[in-house]
DNA sequence: AAGTCGGGGAA
DNA sequence: TTCCCAGACTT
């Protein structure tokens, strides 16, 4: 019934510079769904291959639902933040188990499915269903945060707080879609985190930053990523143009991906006190039928908030023994359909290309 | 309330 | 380097 002025100008510049998305413009919750979970923390054009191929491959729940979560995670490989894909898995059971396989039409149920939480259950209702929920993204909140000249931090409960409700009150509710797809469109293309051109902005004369000159101040975040370092002594061992692989199944980096034995540590090892470890020890309590090269393949692995250093050792064996049996053993060229982790595949890249 | 989870692109 | 991206979950 209220058409808020500022919805107004953000609906009327999206129809004009919206780009053309292949999730935009389809009524079906699925493709929605799926394109909000690639898009969390990940830009469009990152995500965008990842999207084409993931619905091709997965047309709708049930074939989601039906699939093994190694296949989902392989489609997932290199895109990071691997619970979203455990997350959709697990989500998509649920909705063939609760639900006969159609997606939820409920806000609240929405909301109970895995991976899914505030953000992307008012995305889905409102670009789906057309139900009233404002979306409250990094976007968002970067545009209330200049266009109101509001500090309150956006990473504290009573920042996010504020920011929900002033969101809801300039909420289109006739048209909720379209408002917030408009208002998380104008922060990612014309209200961008640095140096935008605030000179042809639509709101340009109702924005609180720009008349304080505080557009480079806002928003306002107050926890700062703390990096740490971890090292990791990666075992390639080669037997018979065969090699070890484990699952990462602890609640850490990675879960559910496979990798090389590993043992890590505070430090990379020299070759010489690789050796030296008991967990070393324990694998190979026979060296005499090993070749360790003094070669090995150092990497740098950056992440928001890890420093990962790697070095990957390259161990030749001409018997198998009973101790490294627990890693199950694989074909080296048989490696392209398990999920793996950036850094394992810029490793394989590495060795087999040169 | 704080910590954790990936990877890449832009400035 | 630093920041941030259509965030969610665990502790």
């Amino acid at each position: 019934m209220s058409l808020h002025p500022y919805s107004q100008i953000l609906q009327n510049w999206y129809h004009i510079y919206k780009r053309d998305l292949p999730w935009r413009d389809v009524s079906d919750p699925y493709l929605i769904w799926i394109s909000e979970i690639i898009l969390q923390q990940t830009r469009v054009a990152q995500g965008m291959d990842y999207y084409l191929r993931f619905v091709t491959r997965f047309p709708n729940v049930l074939s989601l639902a039906k699939a093994e979560e190694q296949e989902v995670l392989k489609y997932w490989q290199g895109l990071g933040y691997y619970s979203r894909a455990r997350n959709l898995h697990k989500a998509a059971r649920q909705i063939a188990e609760n639900y006969g396989g159609q997606f939820p039409h409920v806000h609240t149920d929405i909301l109970k499915l895995s991976g899914i939480g505030i953000y992307t259950a008012a995305a889905i209702a409102s670009f789906a269903y057309g139900q009233p929920y404002a979306v409250v993204d990094g976007n968002v909140y970067r545009v209330l945060s200049r266009v109101f000249g509001i500090d309150s931090p956006i990473d504290s409960p009573r920042g996010q707080k504020e920011f929900a409700a002033l969101a809801a009150e300039l909420l289109d509710s006739e048209n909720a879609g379209t408002h917030n797809q408009a208002i998380m469109e104008f922060g990612a293309l014309q209200c961008v985190p640095v140096n935008p051109d605030c000179g042809i902005c639509p709101l340009k004369d109702n924005c609180v930053a720009l008349k304080t000159a505080s557009v480079d101040k806002l928003p306002v975040k107050e926890r700062k990523t703390k990096i740490k370092a971890r090292y990791f002594n990666y075992l390639f061992i080669k037997h018979e143009n065969q090699t070890y692989l484990q699952k990462r199944e602890s609640q850490d980096i990675w879960k559910n991906l496979y990798e090389f034995p590993l043992i890590e540590s505070d430090r990379l090892f020299t070759v010489d006190q690789l050796i030296e470890q008991d967990e070393f020890k324990t694998l190979f309590p026979d060296t005499t039928a090993l070749k360790i090269s003094s070669i090995y393949y150092d990497f740098k692995h950056i992440l928001t908030h890890r420093h990962i250093f790697a070095r990957f050792f390259m161990i030749e064996t001409d018997k198998t023994n009973s101790h490294y049996k627990k890693f199950g053993k694989t074909l080296i060229d048989n490696m392209d359909h398990l999920p793996i982790s950036r850094l394992t595949e810029l490793f394989l890249e590495k060795i087999f290309t040169r």
